[in-house]
DNA sequence: GCGATCAGGT
DNA sequence: CACACCTGATCGC
């Protein structure tokens, strides 16, 4: 649960995520995400009376935010005063003391984060440095070094201060499974169960917070059935949600709620109250999606586990694991860090214990053996240096982004003057100059997730015995596949891999009893161990977890290991009320630019410069459409955007191992020309 | 009657 | 061992 208080050092006049107390004073709000915990003070009246005497403020969040939230009529006064942003469009915003008529200007920009519908992290640029406040996200390894807007000039940007969501902030969950194993392992189970009859229902068990509905998307576009929810009115305007969606309680597909839910469960009765079609009895499964986590030595990832006759747990985080926070934090090697959450069962300073060595000052001091999300660092810097990068340096040097008012280091600025009415008049800067370079670096980064595919390699004959039956086409793509970001990988595949490799799943009651299933069992008995309790006790699973747990008969273990890259969840979908008719210009800039920039290959600095972004250079939309749509999610039906590298290349399996190589005997790792380093090493 | 806080539940 | 809620009791305005 946050502990972040609402400001940050930089810019105390600022309020993020809380809105009471001393908050009650700031110039501008700024909401990261729709949930609770985020919300303290944002309907009090205090608040609300503070609003009708201050015209000047405003609310800024992502559009699907703004959304989310005016559909409750609790924070319809807020109406005429938020101001949606586009997520990756930077925008500059005055913060003006309405007392003293002081003016200040930020600039910020909203990123992906991956957590929920319309969760956002805020980079703010401003005459105090840059500072990124990452509210919740979950964010996959080698992510950061995907959102060309943390860099500029060919390198992550100079960030002063993080305020870092550091739930998971403990080695005790050193990993969770990626989103894409936790939805296919899902899927599985739920295909599994309801293609038994269609008397066959599943009963979500989520709790009630934004950041299923990818789950709920992928689960329908898969099989082709709606899912139930009791309401569905906040998505009337985001049709890739909406869509997989229903309230027609004849669904086999539940994730509506009652207060006696679980115990309806057991009597194979739904929480919508039905416990027959046609006068023919159903039979329920709940499968409860929680948090699983697993110690870093272990790459199992048993995203299943029977609880009961009819019971599941399936893996689930709305939250990156130690390991993808870390990867996050080194990326970025920011000057200061601060969490913004105290993991039950730690302390602060642990944390900060944790995160210190991550951050800048600790770099000099670093040692040996560099994990290779550093790597991806390293080279970048390094690429730099080939390029005649003049500020270049092997110790990232303060490059301080002076942004007072005139904003022309940023390529697409959108200012944002006195605003009245709900859309934001946007001008947009034609100033700025191509970042040319930050491309070139991520293009680099996004299939150096070398620190997985490692430990991956190492683990590498332990495929699934479910998987060995299937067809051997297949299979070793998968396997190659495994060790890179996905993205030609969509679900579709992966999901349909896994799901055909468990046929015989959970048991029907039709049957008499359970069938005890055998799907997958830890095979070569290493000590992750999974039990199933009917005590209130909560179950988990953790590499050291053996103290005890007997195996229990009705314990099943789903292992889904085919890694779906992460971003197949992250593109497209939910980020804007009418994603299907409105991609932005500004990420439509970005891409046309990106595309000009890198086609025209290596190229100097002041090259970079004398690429102007301006409207009019604009390539027709059909031309540009494809460009967009060679994201994984073909079906637009996840929540959470994250533009994978444009013009990127999938590195190819004998490219990665050369480069493994190289990285094992410690020889240096010269990139000069993108498009054929990896076959030159 | 409302909100804030806490305890307890899922 | 978590999270993001929900409910209900109590207190204060």
């Amino acid at each position: 649960m946050s502990s972040f208080q609402g400001q940050m050092a930089e810019y105390p006049t600022i309020s993020i995520d809380r809105f009471d107390r001393e908050n009650l004073r700031a110039r501008a709000y700024f909401l990261s995400h729709c949930h609770k915990d985020h919300m303290k003070g944002l309907r009090a009246p205090t608040l609300k009376r503070r609003l009708e005497c201050s015209l000047k403020v405003h609310l800024y969040c992502s559009p699907v935010t703004k959304e989310l939230l005016l559909t409750s009529p609790k924070y319809r006064f807020w109406e005429k005063r938020i101001i949606s942003l586009e997520v990756e469009a930077p925008t500059q915003i005055p913060l003006v003391d309405e007392a003293s008529g002081e003016k200040e200007d930020i600039v910020v920009t909203l990123l992906p984060a991956g957590h929920c519908p319309g969760s956002v992290m805020f980079l703010f640029q401003g005459n105090n440095g840059t500072v990124l406040y990452t509210g919740d996200f979950r964010l996959a390894k080698g992510e950061a070094a995907r959102m060309d807007l943390l860099h500029s000039g060919g390198r992550v940007r100079d960030i002063q201060s993080v305020y870092l969501d550091t739930t998971f902030c403990d080695p005790r969950f050193y990993q969770i499974p990626s989103r894409g194993e936790c939805l296919s392992g899902i899927l599985a189970l739920v295909r599994s169960w309801i293609s038994r009859s269609p008397y066959h229902v599943v009963w979500l068990n989520c709790k009630a917070a934004y950041g299923y509905e990818y789950l709920f998307t992928n689960l329908s576009e898969e099989l082709g059935v709606q899912v139930h929810v009791d309401k569905l009115d906040m998505f009337r305007n985001m049709p890739d949600i909406l869509h997989h969606l229903t309230t027609d309680r004849g669904t086999q597909i539940h994730a509506c709620r009652h207060p006696k839910a679980e115990e309806y469960c057991q009597w194979n009765k739904l929480p919508c109250g039905i416990t027959s079609k046609n006068k023919i009895p159903l039979h329920t499964i709940s499968i409860k999606p929680s948090t699983m986590w697993f110690g870093e030595r272990s790459r199992k990832t048993n995203v299943i586990v029977r609880t009961g006759e009819s019971s599941y747990r399936a893996c689930f985080s709305f939250h990156s694991s130690y390991s993808e926070i870390k990867d996050f934090l080194s990326y970025i090697s920011p000057v200061n860090v601060y969490p913004n959450v105290i993991p039950v069962g730690t302390t602060l300073d642990k944390v900060r214990e944790i995160l210190k060595p991550l951050c800048r000052s600790s770099q000099n001091i670093e040692p040996k053996y560099k994990p290779l999300g550093k790597l991806k660092r390293a080279r970048t810097v390094h690429l730099d240096s080939e390029e005649d990068d003049l500020f270049d340096d092997p110790l990232p040097v303060p490059l301080r982004h002076k942004l007072p008012y005139q904003v022309t280091l940023h390529p697409d600025v959108i200012l944002l003057t006195a605003v009245q009415q709900n859309q934001p008049e946007k001008l947009r800067q034609s100033t700025g100059c191509c970042e040319l370079e930050s491309m070139q670096s991520s293009l680099l980064a996004n299939f150096i997730d070398c620190e997985e595919s490692n430990s991956e390699s190492e683990e590498e004959p332990e495929v699934p015995e479910s998987l060995q039956d299937l067809d051997p086409v297949t299979l070793p793509q998968q396997k190659a596949d495994a060790d890179v970001p996905q993205w030609e990988v969509f679900f579709k595949r992966s999901s349909d891999v896994t799901g055909e490799g468990l046929e015989n799943f959970p048991s029907s009651t039709e049957t008499g009893r359970s069938q005890s299933p055998q799907l997958f069992s830890d095979s070569d008995g290493e000590s992750t161990h999974i039990s199933s309790q009917n005590s209130s006790q909560s179950t988990h699973i953790t590499e050291q977890g053996s103290q005890g747990w007997d195996s229990q008969s009705d314990t099943v273990l789903l292992s889904s290991q085919d890694r779906t890259g992460d971003s197949a969840f992250l593109n497209k979908g939910a980020h804007r009320p009418k994603a299907k008719d409105s991609i932005p210009a500004s990420q439509m800039e970005q891409n046309v630019l990106c595309s000009k920039a890198i086609s025209s290959d290596v190229k100097s600095r002041d090259q970079d410069i004398t690429i102007v972004p301006s409207m009019e250079e604009h390539i027709p939309e059909e031309k540009r459409l494809p460009n967009h749509s060679t994201y994984p999610d073909s079906h637009s039906s996840s929540d959470f955007e994250i533009p994978s590298t444009p013009e990127a290349e999938l590195p190819k399996q004998e490219h990665l191992q050369c480069l493994y190589k190289k990285l094992a005997t410690g020889e240096s790792i010269a990139v000069e020309k993108r498009k054929c380093s990896f076959l030159d090493i």
